[in-house]
DNA sequence: TTTGTATATAAGTATATACTTATATACTTA
DNA sequence: TAAGTATATAAGTATATACTTATATACAAA
């Protein structure tokens, strides 16, 4: 069995869920998020602070939060009338290790392509 | 100055190139190809070619392939008739390496987090 | 209870994306 | 030069995305 038929069984699945994740990090207001609540001092950050970071309406920022919710990039945790955002720390591990692999076999062939000259 | 402060003068470029990125990555079928064509043995691969694998027309093959050039992941020469495709190594590198340092503010924040408690 | 606050969702709209078919462009070869 | 081949581009269309405004839901506090 040849690579490319191993890569054609793996890479179905595999591809569909980096597509998941590339749509939802394809947004450059949720990237600068990302990049905001990294950086950020609060600790448990509400729905109505992220709209302010964001500067977007609060339904704006809460549909972005329910794609980056539903891409297990964040976490809510409904507290009295608050819901807190947070990352997903778990799942943001494998979202890294299935990029890693990507570009691992992209750049293990360029370096292939490389040393064949 | 705050961490905040000094995220925010970053963050504004290479946010947008993190968006750029993330779309041209942001679809099942150039994923798969980008996949294909790690495994693939031929060096150079033409646009029918592609177009065979990503199972989908010239045109449209034609026009992913303008997508991912135009966001440096590829690289085209034109050698006779023919406009052979190959990954842009150099700027792939760079591409992986403004990935990590998303991936590594967010899970570093995750471990500050985790260790607070 | 009633009122206020926080958040989500629904519906509408403008723009972007991913295809299609038709055609243009560039090269090759008879 | 004429005809064929490889690729790109243009125009059209269906669907997705990212907002808007209006409204629903859930909880808190008076």
């Amino acid at each position: 069995m040849s690579m490319l038929r191993i890569n054609a069984e793996y890479s179905s699945d595999l591809s569909q869920e980096l597509e998941e994740l590339f749509k939802a990090l394809a947004n450059v207001n949720r990237i600068v998020l990302l990049y905001s609540l990294s950086s950020g001092e609060i600790e448990n950050i509400s729905v109505n602070e992220i709209s302010q970071i964001m500067k977007l309406s609060q339904p704006a920022a809460s549909q972005h939060l329910k794609i980056l919710k539903s891409a297990k990039i964040l976490d809510a945790k409904k507290q009295g009338n608050h819901i807190y955002y947070n990352f997903n720390q778990k799942s943001l591990i494998k979202h890294k290790k299935k990029i890693d692999f990507l570009f691992t076999c992209v750049l293990a062939k360029c370096q292939e392509l490389e040393n064949r000259e």
